[in-house]
DNA sequence: AGCTACTCCTGGTAGC
DNA sequence: TGCTACCAGGAGTAGC
């Protein structure tokens, strides 16, 4: 599922065959994939602009507008389960799936590709609207172990549903939670305001590793879903230490990996790497 | 505040 | 072989 190095991979990928082309007509082949808005209004958005940069923010993709050299909006593209983004020439055939489509200057075709039809490639007038309800993102300069550890104290939550929280922090998805809590050795059960600052610490520093990782291999391709817009999966599904291999021995101390749920998702984990955290004692707090 | 359940979708697969 | 039932999963929403 395409998480932050997904995302990032298909920003990089996209950005030298769009940056400066003209948007000169688009196709909707499903509308819900535009997040509200009717197959005449994105039309109207959409045609005669032109794309002035390609960038990320959390889990979208985030294309700035401009016409006449003045800001004209934003597409924000979320991949979601099976979103893709392909830049092709015109006369490239159909690929299946093709929800959106938009013919650029130049003859070729930006096509946003979903089977499952969960992504959306939205025309926003202001990007901040959407993306200002975003947490910070893991890769800035801003996010270490100071930050998390006081973030974490604020909130009484699970660690595993709190770091899925986009608002909390952007771009983790099921995949990188459970390689980043693995490689701190936290239970992703572990209580958010129970973490010390030296495990806090660990943590912003196994979740930078585990994306800068994963985006030097070009993100993860675990199903058949993501592929970079050239075509190709991602490598750092081979990395994985614990993403769905349970059963098979954990790669530090051999124990089988194990799999839970936890707020309805697939979790997995080494027991003996990560123990369980003790119980809250009762009428602790508050 | 934070939790659970449900919804959106469809290809793949387990079970018969 | 061919059918049905169920599953995965990000995020939004409703209800407790």
């Amino acid at each position: 599922m395409p998480e932050l190095p997904e995302v990032e991979t298909v920003a990089r990928l996209i950005r030298g065959p769009l940056e400066g082309r003209s948007i000169e007509g688009v196709r909707v082949e499903w509308e819900r994939s535009l997040g509200g808005a009717s197959r005449r209004a994105f039309s109207r958005s959409m045609r005669g602009a032109r794309v002035r940069s390609v960038g990320r923010r959390g889990k979208y993709v985030v294309l700035a507008l401009e016409r006449a050299g003045a800001e004209a909006g934003f597409v924000l593209v979320h991949l979601r389960m099976s979103g893709r983004l392909h830049v092709d020439a015109a006369e490239e055939p159909e690929r299946e799936y093709t929800r959106v489509a938009c013919a650029l200057s130049g003859g070729s075709e930006l096509r946003f590709v979903d089977v499952r039809k969960f992504g959306r490639f939205r025309f926003v007038r202001d990007a901040q609207d959407v993306l200002g309800e975003l947490g910070p993102e893991p890769l800035s300069s801003g996010f270490d172990g100071a930050w998390l550890h006081a973030a974490l104290r604020a909130r009484r939550r699970l660690l595993k549903p709190l770091l899925l929280d986009q608002a909390f922090l952007a771009g983790l998805g099921n995949i990188y939670v459970d390689e980043a809590l693995f490689r701190a050795r936290l239970h992703p059960l572990e209580a958010s305001d129970r973490v010390s600052a030296g495990k806090a610490a660990a943590l912003a520093d196994a979740i930078r590793g585990t994306l800068t990782e994963a985006i030097e291999r070009e993100g993860s391709s675990f199903d058949a879903f993501y592929r970079t817009p050239e075509g190709n999966p991602g490598g750092y599904q081979h990395q994985f230490q614990v993403y769905g291999r349970e059963g098979r021995p954990c790669r530090r101390c051999g124990r089988d990996v194990e799999r839970i749920v936890v707020g309805q998702r697939g979790t997995h984990l080494c027991p003996r790497c990560q123990p369980r955290p003790r119980r809250r004692a009762r009428g602790t707090g508050r």
